[in-house]
DNA sequence: TGAGTAATTATGCAAGCGTATAATTACTTA
DNA sequence: TAAGTAATTATACGCTTGCATAATTACTCA
């Protein structure tokens, strides 16, 4: 007779965020359809029927995963900010950096950000959160690209503008670095963005 | 006996767009995993064997539906591109507008891409569809803004780097406009877009 | 230390999936 | 108008899925 699987206890908290955790993972991966109940009990090592008793249904687990994601997101772009320099022209170079170079573009990352972005359409809760993460992300660069343009004495800008071409900006290339990662040298994304942005904002940003 | 369903034959064509069209919108309304291929055939009025009559597989039909999606953007923000001057600076104004207003902004639309977008990294097929359709519309961007940019004799200007940039901006546009159509007003992002662009290239692009 | 219990494993089931293949039928054409 | 054929329907099979439930085991605490 086989032996049944010997294992150990391990306290709720730790076992839902492993489940959570192998679920985005999966996700990444194989996209939503490779996140099944067996494949996430094996990448979390327990057995299927834990899920069961963690989460009611599988559609739960996906839901508390996606609000981990989102989270997750929002609080590593937040602290980023801290290490960035005083100098407002240094400061948005290097927010506009970061949003196109490693670890933030990243396949993993866009392909769960694909997965969520398909939900938003249909299902409410996701698109408030997307808006949240959005405005959010914008917001911040809106106020970097205006402290850049009073710094350079610049009045009268539609910051507002600036900053959704911006973002746009930055959102397009982080995809497609993302999805085609072979088809950029390195740093090429990175000079990219810094030129547009210089070009934007009628303002020399400095290489970084 | 229960009696067998009668049918009318119809050309290759008409059957295979019926297939793909009840696709898109199957994965419009409910995600990849609401167009099965039994959900896809009864939309279409056939029956689940005849897919494989026209697609030797599932898969197959998914790719062929992603490309009709991605090339019918495309021609969408060249649509009445003829109807425009030849004035290089008109054309390219024209295409930008078009690209970040409706019907090219669509939230359907952008729900489809999104979904496409999780499957190019890990399809073969997918991901071929996705590099066409990517390099030709930044192809064509990329002709748009060299011929601009000739007619205002202006040389030795990296037209590849400008085009990926203006690509993204635009794709960064296209998707918030689907994803929260709410949050910008009419016309607005046509006249973010093209001032963007006007900025970018240094060239004063008229409104259109 | 031993009984109780909650966590975990194990097993099974019904439904839905993609796909292979056979049977039929509408249409073509000679 | 009859024969041939390609289009279409029908049926079935093997897998995988999510989930329910029973069996077992690690841990707790009186």
């Amino acid at each position: 007779m086989n032996q049944r699987r010997p294992f150990q206890r391990a306290g709720e908290e730790a076992r839902r965020t492993a489940l959570i955790e192998a679920t985005l993972d999966l996700i990444a991966e194989g996209g939503p359809q490779a996140a099944t109940v067996r494949a996430i009990a094996l990448r979390a090592g327990v057995t299927p029927g834990l899920i069961r008793h963690y989460f009611a249904t599988k559609e739960d687990l996906v839901a508390a995963a996606h609000e981990t994601l989102m989270t997750g997101l929002t609080e590593a772009s937040a602290a980023r900010l801290d290490d960035l320099p005083d100098d407002p022209l240094a400061r948005l170079a290097g927010f506009v950096a970061n949003a196109v170079s490693p670890p933030v573009t990243d396949p993993r990352a866009v392909a769960l950000w694909a997965a969520s972005m398909q939900l938003v359409p249909r299902d409410a809760a996701m698109r408030k959160v997307h808006e949240a993460t959005y405005l959010g992300f914008r917001d911040r660069l809106q106020g970097m690209i205006a402290d850049a343009l009073t710094a350079a004495g610049r009045r009268d800008e539609d910051t507002r503008a600036l900053a959704i071409a911006g973002n746009a900006l930055l959102d397009g290339l982080w995809i497609e670095a993302g999805a085609l990662p072979d088809h950029f040298q390195a740093n090429e994304l990175k000079s990219i963005a810094i030129k547009a942005f210089s070009r934007l904002l009628d303002l020399k940003l400095p290489e970084v």
